[in-house]
Parts: structure tokens; sequence; C-alpha cells
DNA sequence: ATGTGTGAATGGATTCACAGCG
DNA sequence: CGCTGTGAATCCATTCACACAT
């Protein structure tokens, strides 16, 4: 017991989950953080954004005590703590295969440009994209070029925009050219090595998800 | 655990974790179905896709018992099952809110218009697009004319694309206009009653858990 | 023999409840 | 007195292991 929170303290693994909430705690704070108080509590965050009280303190306490007991979170403290934690004080570079108009869209996505991430490159097979760039300014490059230009541009995420048949290819060519983190927007699974990081963002499936929810619910309530 | 069983039988709730994987399963299952074989047992599924043997079978025995012992599961009849079990088996006309570059890739997002899901309207406030169409014909709507055709149309399930700020007056618009699933794009936790589901898909939100992980990745592996 | 279906065991995540600090 | 930080209790999900159907 006590190894495991000695052990625990210096792993610096916490699973997926309580990083999502994560992110979201730091999106509230950003939020909250506008109007100019210096402290929040976990219960007035809980009941501002629909969070559990009890939850946020358990999560951030895995990162070290921050917190004023009979106060609450210093929230400038906190953000900067949540952005040390998530890897947010680093830039990473991403590039998205697929120049279609979901690829396009995310490498446009407003305000993603900013801080931690920056897209850097589009990949493509019809010719007549290729040596074009996007609205905002992003090169689009043949899919050929991939490895070349993940490595040159130090690309770290790739994102998967591309037909299902071929985003398995894509994601072996990612991962061989250096990257380490991959989003997987086609409706297909991929295998890569453990030590990759992937997540699923299959618009379809999310689809069906949602259809299970719905079909339960009664007409008429 | 008599009575809990009985009770697990008659509940149509899932969580939603198993809820992704049936949809996972299907999609496998409709790739396996290609290749003309009838049945295949859990063993196999899970090998080819890296899946978990024993989860297959138990996600599967919550609906039933349908697969063959000493062979393994009837391919055409579980996906018939887990269409069933998902509620593919209805139609579901769907509407997304902001025609931006998110919203139209979404609506002409290639084979959703397909078996159970129809995006039947969009919806912008920018007056030089309401009238006009998606490439795949979809009307796009004047966000004022919301509630009117969320009703005419019959749509049970929303999207929304719309900037952070305007996302919780859109998604409480929706429901108050009868639809029931919401997946939301934006970058803001919005809150709807405990009968509506909702399902977040916030690509920065994802990043950033990407983030985490790659972050902790050593250089030189 | 083979592979399902499922109780029992294990392992994680959430919630409770309260000691202790500010 | 209020609120954090955290063990303990509870709840849920995964994995194990095997009886039983084909």
């Amino acid at each position: 017991m006590r190894e495991d929170k000695e052990i625990k303290k210096h792993c610096p693994c916490v699973s997926e989950i309580v990083t999502r909430r994560l992110s979201l705690y730091l999106r509230c704070l950003l939020m909250v953080n506008r109007e100019g108080d210096a402290y929040i509590s976990s219960k007035e965050l809980a009941e501002r954004f629909h969070l559990n009280a009890d939850q946020i303190r358990k999560d951030l306490s895995y990162f070290g005590t921050f917190g004023k007991r009979g106060v609450g979170y210093n929230i400038e403290a906190t953000i900067v703590k949540l952005k040390e934690v998530l890897g947010l004080t680093q830039v990473y570079n991403v590039a998205i295969a697929g120049a279609g108009n979901l690829g396009t869209a995310l490498a446009d996505y407003p305000r993603i440009n900013r801080d931690s991430f920056r897209i850097v490159a589009l990949f493509d097979r019809d010719n007549r994209k290729v040596g074009t760039k996007t609205k905002t300014g992003i090169h689009i490059y043949h899919i050929s070029e991939l490895e070349e230009w993940v490595k040159k541009l130090n690309v770290r995420m790739g994102i998967i925009a591309v037909p299902a048949d071929a985003a398995q290819a894509i994601a072996d060519r990612f991962v061989e050219s250096g990257v380490r983190g991959i989003m997987n927007f086609a409706p297909m699974r991929i295998q890569l090595p453990s030590y990759i990081k992937t997540i699923s963002a299959d618009f379809k499936s999310q689809l069906e998800v949602l259809a299970y929810y719905v079909s339960k619910i009664k007409i008429g309530e």
C-alpha cells in the first residue's frame, strides 16, 4: 500500500478517463479565469459545469497538493499545473493525411494553431490538390512524400482522414516516420505498436452509439 | 443475485463502453462477412481485429444466446442482432447546426446517408449560405428556422458544429424541438436534461489527451 | 473436441466520509 | 467553520475458469 503510493507518485501515467477530465477541467478553469476571481472551490466548479466535486479533488490530487484548505484552488496556478501535466507546455507539430472535406476542415479548425498545436502539413493523393494551400495557409503535399515531410517537419502527431481501406497503411507510415500519437477518423480499426497512442474519432461509430440511446427513449417520453 | 439477473435481462440499458464495442464488433463482422464464411468464433474475431475474445462473448451474451457451441457465431445472424440491439433498424433524421468547414464536411461525410442515418438539414446564421445546398445536396436553412424544420423534418439527432459561445443555446433549442441525442463538436461543455444523450466530440480536447501520452514517450524511445 | 455462456475472482474507478489544515 | 486531500467502501468492468451444448 505504501509502496503502491510511492509508485503512483513517480509513475507519470494516469488512465485515459482521468486525462479526458483533466482536459475538461482546464477548459472550465480557462473560462472562469476570465471573470477575475483568484480562487474557486471544487464544489463551485462542479456546480457551474455539472461536474463531480469529489472527483475533481481526487483527480487533481494525483499530481500533488495545490488547493488551499478552506478556500479552494488558485485558478491561475491550477491552469498552469494542468497544462504542465497534460504536456501542453510543449508544441506538437501535427500532420493530416487526407485533404478531403474533413481533413481540410480539421486543418482550418479555429484556434487550434495556437499554444500547443501546429498543423504543419496535409497529404493527399490527388495531384490537383497537391501544391495548393488551405484557406489558413497549410500546405498540401503528395501522399508519396509523407515520410520525407513528417521527418523534415518533426511531426509528432498524425491525423487520419483518408478512406477506411487506406487507413492502416497510412498509420503504419506515420509511425515508421516517427509519429507517436494517432487520431483516427476513418471508420476502421487500426493496429499499431503499444507505445503508440491511438484515439478513435470515427463519426459513424459515434452516431451508432447515439442511436442506441435514442432508440431506447420511448416516443412521447 | 437472481433478481439482478432478471432485471438485467429486462432492462434495455447497457453501459456506454459496451455500446461502443458493439458498434465496433458490427464493423468487424461486416468486414468478415464479405469473405463468405458463415461462422466465426470469438477467438478468431479477436485475433483478426485485436479484440478480447472473453469480452466479445460476455458483451454479446447480454442480449441472448446466439452462438453455436463448438462452432462460433453465425456472422449474418449476429450482424442482424447487433443492428437490432443498437437501434439501427430504424432511420434517424439528423440535423447539423453550423455550416462552416466542419459542419459541411460532416454533412457530406461519405456513406453516412445510408441505412440508418439521414442528414436532412444544416443551419447557419450567415445569410449568404442560407438557401444553398452542400455538394451532396443537403439544404442550408437559417438558424432562426431551426425549431420549425426540426419538427417538420422529424429530426431525432442534432449535431453541434457552431462556435463554443453558441453551443449551449443551440443545444437547448434542439432539445426543445424534440431532438433526443446530441453530438457536440464545440469546445464547450453543454448541460442538458438527463434523458438526452450527449456525446462530446471536441477535436481540441482529443488532441490534448493525445498530447498527454505523446509527452510521456521519451525521445529515442 | 471445440467454443459458448456465465458464475466467481480480480482489478479499476467512483463515491463516501472524515481527519486535518488554513 | 470550510474545503482539501485521501483512506475505506462501494460500484462497475474485465478476466478467469469451467460446465455444458453441439
